[in-house]
DNA sequence: CATGAATGAGAATTCATTCAT
DNA sequence: TATGAATGAATTCTCATTCAT
């Protein structure tokens, strides 16, 4: 039977499509991007190497095709965590935890995600990541200033610097090698450091 | 009379070796240790590729002590700075403010000094690099916390943070594409961040 | 229908790897496993250098394939010469003869396969050949001793000595360079020298 | 002081050829030709690399030398035996024996020796080795064949044959694995082969 | 449209040889 | 004359991309 443009031959390439990104995503996080070759992601997924170019242009295009997928769950879930509190201080609070403990979920693909480079069109959509990040935490700390709840500051570059100071703290060796207990102090810790850095009333 | 290695034979070896390492140093400035190709080194240094490894064992090697040279230097004067002070607090701030002006000198050596990956053996030295860091500021805050200008914190976990929160900060869009002006206002800004998580008296 | 590999395509990957032992057995006649590089055996096969690697997934894989390839088929002919013969001098006569024959098609090759040592996992393709020789000639050897036309003497200890006997007899100047009436005769004297050696009555 | 081309100067030189040659037999004695750098001789004759040059004029050229220095010891060791015993019998015995045991005690040298091939121009040197293996024994095996001990047979094949015979069990994995007093067994063993296949009377 | 074999441009590394000092 | 740093061609192996089937 030759291949028709039907419903059931969209819907197979929706599959075959997220089939890829999928197999890519288990790939970086299990060895970052270094490890992601064109043949191994294409043996993951089950398809033949060239079958990969008629969904991604290339290897640069599936990375960051990977790179926004892996990425937008994440966002989703911190953004959904900052709509929950009494406070703003206390949304931040649960915004960043749920930062942190997602990516101590997956800390390679939280790495890879957060610092690995490999290539500058990559690097493009690592800024956007991060942008996106800003985006989410700054509208938390411009609501949290707007109620007197945090210190006049400007909101961008505190939400980068937060971004910064969690991921940073995440890949120390203390806490990568840490029990699950001390991690959820060391958390804690760190999430007290960022609000103290930007609000008058931190809690602890 | 046995002939020697005179002083100007050891005098060209040196000078040698530098310039392999400032061509490998302007190299990763330019694109990364991605682009650190040992011909490309051996061209910009004006040698012959079989030469590099009179000097370097290997690529790692090299890689290594390109990171360590590029980095020492960037260490030395930020813990200088920590030493200039009337409080605690002001040789942080001195500290911090050291380390933005530098990065910002050379963003992309800064990015690839701080985040790129690259290669195992360089994940080690960029982990000793980290607690070079760790160590500068985590002394000062231990010192702060002592003389009670700092809150009580876990030292290392918070100097982990502010070198997190800073190096995020330089390489946001905001910053590296700001007038210069404009960025010391916003170094200023972020080193303010930092403090206020640290210091119960952070001045403005 | 999915695409499958068709009895075409699986025909002519043996014909390509086929083809590659082809070159390599060539080059190796020539002049040595130290002749033998990847791009030459590349060239000579009429593709690409990477193209080796589908088939063979080293250097060292592939010299120990051309190896146990030019091989098997002499031990083969040997074994089948030493089944026919009246007595078990007669067939130790035959198999040692055929041995001779088929190396003076090919000395360079012969020597290669014999002696040239070249990389250790080769030499241990080297060594099984040796045994798959000295198991041949073992088996007759012990054989003979049993029905008592051989003196009693260590069975695979004899063999090893009767291949090297006709090993070094075959690259002797007198072999190589003389005409083909010459080396039969030579042939026959050294086979004579071996069946001395172990038979009580070796004939002549 | 300048150097002089005083009788002094002369027999430095000699020294300093001496201890090339025997640097490089060391390095073939531990690990074959394969082994032999121009950079690893030298720093083991204690001069430097282009110092080689003053004595050698290739690497073949002193491959060559080595090989004819290791090699010319073996010969006379082996001649002086063949000039005692009361048979000419019991001389080719002993002569067999000098061989197998001088060879015994350096097996990496003696399998460099006997069969590594490394150079075409070393191959060339092989030759003349066996050659002068040739010569010792065939003498002795035209003296035996004159007095009526051995069989009328062709000298020199002969002799290459029993040079074979002997190499190739020396290398056995049965012999270079025995202890010494197996070792001196199959010695005799091979021995024995030798004789029967030439010597009416070969004794046991 | 899927396949996967073929491609070939690099990449890192080695080492015999040369030659300025 | 001795030195040993410099050379650079050669080697093995990888992998993103293409294209005939």
């Amino acid at each position: 039977m030759a291949y028709r443009a039907t419903a059931n031959t969209e819907q197979r390439k929706q599959q075959v499509h997220a089939s890829i990104l999928k197999a890519g995503k288990a790939l970086v996080s299990e060895a970052g991007f270094r490890a992601l070759s064109m043949a191994a992601v294409a043996e993951r997924a089950g398809i033949a190497t060239g079958t990969l170019y008629r969904y991604f242009s290339s290897k640069t295009a599936l990375c960051v095709s990977i790179f926004a997928h892996a990425t937008e769950h994440e966002i989703q879930q911190v953004s959904a965590a900052a709509k929950s509190g009494a406070s703003v201080t206390e949304r931040l609070r649960n915004a960043l935890a749920t930062f942190a403990q997602r990516a101590l979920q997956n800390p390679a693909l939280a790495y890879a995600l957060i610092a690995e480079p490999a290539e500058p069109d990559l690097d493009q959509a690592r800024l956007d990541y991060r942008a996106a990040w800003a985006d989410t935490f700054a509208a938390l700390i411009r609501e949290g200033i707007r109620k007197n709840e945090f210190y006049a500051q400007p909101d961008r570059l505190s939400a980068a610097a937060m971004v910064g100071a969690m991921a940073e703290a995440l890949i120390t060796p203390a806490m990568t090698q840490a029990s699950t207990t001390q991690r959820n102090r060391q958390i804690q810790q760190v999430v007290q450091f960022c609000l103290r850095a930007v609000a008058h009333n931190p809690g602890d």
